[in-house]
DNA sequence: ACGCTCCTGTGACGGACGTCACGAGATGAA
DNA sequence: TTCATCTCGTGACGTCCGTCACAGGAGCGT
């Protein structure tokens, strides 16, 4: 099936075969046909805004496929990136619950499958189906839990490298593939973005990075980023 | 009725006055009926731990009276304040449901009612009952929405002034008392504790004050602090 | 009153990092 | 090809703030 994007697109909730690995998404059938009647799939190219920070919600976008960046800006333009939002992840719930403005702008970073659903049908799918709620209940879970971790990250680091160290061990975590030249990392991001993530100016980013292949703690080639000695890393945290 | 710490209990959520003001618990009879069936309410005085960042979930606190600070700690002992709990919170949820490790630990700092849920207790609770489900679900995008804004401000300030700014105008909007001498905030925390909420040192917290009260833009009386010039530390903010 | 502990106030010093500036590759469009 | 644009690398400089050290005051128990 040709498809925009180069993108695999399942238009019908019932029939995704992936749903079982989704913490939002995996319900019974009969939840999963009532999200199917209110939802709205969308595709979006890469740089799309879903949202913006500020913004009175309109309604919950769920990542089908793709990924986002959840960013935050102070008024003279410095932006902070939040979070990479990964697929099956629910973004804007918690504006749509609340009726407050979205906390955070949403923006793909890749080509990307959307389900939006509106406000008023969330909301009357929540009061309807006490299984969603649930699993409503824990991708908030989820999201309040990775926040705090952002939080500690950003709070108790003292110095930018420690703060570098952690984004890179995260990113083990997360996406590592462990190679005999240690783990790589495809990175995708540029230094500006990765200053971002973590607070900080591209310049220090580029520096730090730098310092660490010097230190050989890690290694970078085109795109990819090793991880040689992950423990020297985590000593940068602990520390 | 004489009652342990000078605080007035009430250990039947059915006849509870405050219970309307509450997020959480303004639910109806029969629900807030199945609520009394499982709780059990404990009276904490000041400086109680309630849980412990890393420990796995025993269940809920639900926060009658009283305050709590939610921290999280470095290895090396360094302290972060996250947030100051305030009445009608819902501390532990996201951790309960999820059956992870606390993200953050909860200590009283006031003398407290809280009301306990053992999470097995919870969850089938919010199995059963699905107006609580949707209040968990609320109350947890409450608690997403002011970490956000924690996220925002250690994240985007790049001076420490500004943090202290933000916190301030924080307390402003929170418990500020307007007065001809200007708003009037309670202060029960120390220095050392301001400084971990902005994730700094005492003694740049108390050079910083002594800065603003320089600057005319706060007055200090006893555990009274005036804001004098609320623009002036907007100002600092947008800046 | 005395000592103890906790909190607050300040000075000196140094290092980390933000800012500015410039140049080199890399990529893509005309 | 040439030019524009984006990303990365690096040097110089200044400053904010963390660290250490110490002193004065407030509260409290004995």
């Amino acid at each position: 099936m040709p498809s925009p994007y180069n993108l695999e697109v399942e238009y019908n909730c019932g029939e995704c075969r992936v749903r079982a690995d989704r913490l939002f998404c995996n319900m019974s059938e009969s939840a999963v046909a009532a999200l199917d009647s209110v939802k709205f799939t969308g595709l979006y190219p890469k740089g799309s805004l879903l949202f913006v920070e500020g913004e009175e919600p309109r309604g919950i976008f769920i990542l089908c496929s793709g990924r986002a960046k959840l960013t935050t800006s102070s008024t003279e333009g410095k932006t902070l990136i939040v979070k990479i939002a990964e697929p099956g992840e629910v973004l804007g719930a918690s504006a749509t619950i609340l009726g407050k403005p979205y906390e955070v702008s949403a923006e793909t970073i890749e080509p990307s499958q959307l389900n939006f659903i509106k406000r008023e049908d969330f909301l009357k799918y929540l009061n309807t189906h006490a299984e969603a709620c649930l699993h409503t209940a824990q991708q908030l879970s989820e999201k309040y839990h990775s926040a705090q971790r952002e939080i500690r990250s950003l709070g108790l680091s003292q110095t930018t490298s420690e703060k570098l160290a952690r984004l890179l061990l995260d990113w083990c975590e997360r996406g590592g593939e462990q190679t005999t030249k240690g783990i790589r990392l495809k990175v995708l991001l540029t230094h500006e973005e990765i200053a971002q993530m973590i607070g900080t100016t591209r310049e220090t980013v580029t520096r730090l990075l730098s310092d660490f292949k010097k230190k050989k703690i890690i290694d970078v080639k085109g795109s990819s980023l090793f991880v040689i000695s992950k423990p020297q890393l985590e000593h940068l945290v602990s520390v």
